[in-house]
This record gives structure tokens, C-alpha cells and sequence, in this order.
DNA sequence: ATAAACCCTGAAGTTAACTCCAAGTCAAGA
DNA sequence: TCTTGACTTGGAGTTAACTTCAGGGTTTAT
């Protein structure tokens, strides 16, 4: 499969394809014998598994460290566990400070039925009392 | 309070809080005769409102955004509904990426108890059968 | 009244993650 | 065979969100 099927099939686009192989976020695909790269299913399942954890927000550092300790094989179990761990904790932290927004927004969303939001509305008060013009 | 003591309140470095007012992040805070900044609570108040979206990912244009509109007054409160509708959709659709990775990492974690996660055991060994050495 | 610590601005530098470009090689159809 | 389109690389450019710097003014404590 060529560099641009795989882009199709993934939704990345080329050049992104080229850059994440570069910086070892994928493993570099095999090449046809003029050089050309030619995307398996093993490097597709690669590019497919690391979006998942990109699309999270999951810097691309930490998903090309996971990537390099994989393919280094069961020597870096410990290490793998670890990283994950960490990554865990990463991402419960983000899911409650989306929470926290979640809930300003629909407490928000609910008073503009009626009138401008109060917590806001206090604030621009306060704000506004501070102005001299406007 | 001097910008020193905000940035100690707030936890956002004074720099940062200069950054952020010249963007439009924070509304301008007050100044002393002599042009330095006297931040009041109304500011700070505004601080904490745009850190809470800021930390759940939020873009900084669509907060800076949305307290220019806010500032406007109530002829934005549509405006606004909007943009908080959509900032919404925003953070569900990140919330569900976040749980994907979670399942994929809490899976590896339990497996990892016994050997190496299958998933990534597969492809590495599908990857490992297309490379000449190791 | 002077040194230390703090404040100001505008501009340049940094990092992550792309995105595009130039110049050249390769492959498939008329 | 010649054109057209896709592939290659290295490197430059872009955007978001800081971060640091240069050069100067202000406040405070001794």
C-alpha cells in the first residue's frame, strides 16, 4: 500500500504520515526495492493504535517512548507499566477538569434561558464599575 | 495587588499574566498612576473563570472570545449560547477519546499482570516477521 | 540617596505538532 | 518516449502558547 492509501485509510494526511515516521511514532514501513515505502497491515495497526492515544491528548512524545519500548520487546515490560500508569493518571485528571467546564457550561447554558448568566453577570458588574466610560 | 501577588494567587506566572492580558484573555486590570498594574478582585475573579476552561483544553481564542463577549454586554447573550453550545460538543466528544484510551490502558494493565498486553504482543510480533534482523 | 527588588514594554526565542516547499526520482498511460 | 502524477528527502515556514530578553522606570528599605 502506498503512503497516500494509508493516509486515506487513516485519515492522516501524508506529510503527517512521513513526519510521525521520522520521529519514530510509527515504526518505518517496509520499502520497495527504487525505495518507495510500502504500508503493511502490522504498520497500519501501528498508526491506528497510536491515534487512539493521540486523539486523547496524550503528547506524541510519550506515545513514540511507549512505541520504542514495545518494539524493544518483554525486557521493558516494567517500563511500559509504568509509562501507562502515569499516562493513566494524566488522563483522569484531564476527564475532571472537562468535567469542571462541562458543568459551568450547562449551569450557563440553563440561566441563559431566563436572563445573563449571574456568575458572569456579577463579574462584568464588578468589572464595569472599575471602568470610567462604557 | 501587584501582578507578583496575582501570580502567586492564581498560580499563572507574572509573565504569563501579562501574556494573557495583552491577548485579551483577562480584561486589562486597573493601573496606579505611575502605569502599574493593580490587579482587584473583579480581574482575578475573571483569572480563575478562564483558567477552569483553559485547563480542561479549551483554546485560548475561544475563551479570549467569549469574555469579549461577555464584556459586551447582554446584546452577545446569543452569541455567547452559541459558542458555549459548541464548546460543549467539544468537551464530550474529548471526554469519549479520553475514556477510549483509558479502556485501551486499563486493558493493557491488566494483562501486563500476566505477560505482555496481546494487542501490542501482536503487532510486534507481526512487525517483528517483516524485518531482517531482530 | 542609593541599592535591591519590583514594575513596564516591545520584541525575539522556544516547543510541539504540524505543513509546505524545492529539487529530484520513479511509475503508468497515450 | 514523453507526460503526468506520485514518490523521495532535507529543510523552511506556521500556529498556539508560552518564555526570555533588553532596556528602562518605580518603590522600598537601609
Amino acid at each position: 500500500m502506498t503512503i497516500k492509501e494509508a493516509a486515506e485509510k487513516t485519515g492522516v494526511s501524508v506529510d503527517n504520515l512521513r513526519f510521525y515516521v521520522k520521529i519514530g511514532l510509527i515504526p518505518a514501513a517496509p520499502r520497495t526495492s527504487s525505495g518507495i515505502r510500502n504500508f503493511d497491515e502490522a504498520t497500519l495497526s501501528w498508526v491506528e493504535f497510536v491515534l487512539r492515544f493521540k486523539r486523547s491528548g496524550m503528547p506524541l512524545e510519550t506515545i513514540r517512548r511507549y512505541v520504542e519500548l514495545a518494539l524493544q520487546g518483554d525486557s521493558t515490560k516494567q517500563e511500559r507499566k509504568e509509562l501507562l500508569l502515569a499516562a493513566k493518571e494524566d488522563l483522569l485528571k484531564k476527564q475532571e477538569q472537562i468535567q469542571e467546564s462541562l458543568d459551568v457550561i450547562n449551569y450557563k447554558l440553563d440561566t441563559y434561558e431566563q436572563k445573563c448568566g449571574p456568575i458572569t453577570a456579577e463579574m462584568v458588574a464588578a468589572w464595569k464599575a472599575k471602568q470610567p466610560s462604557e
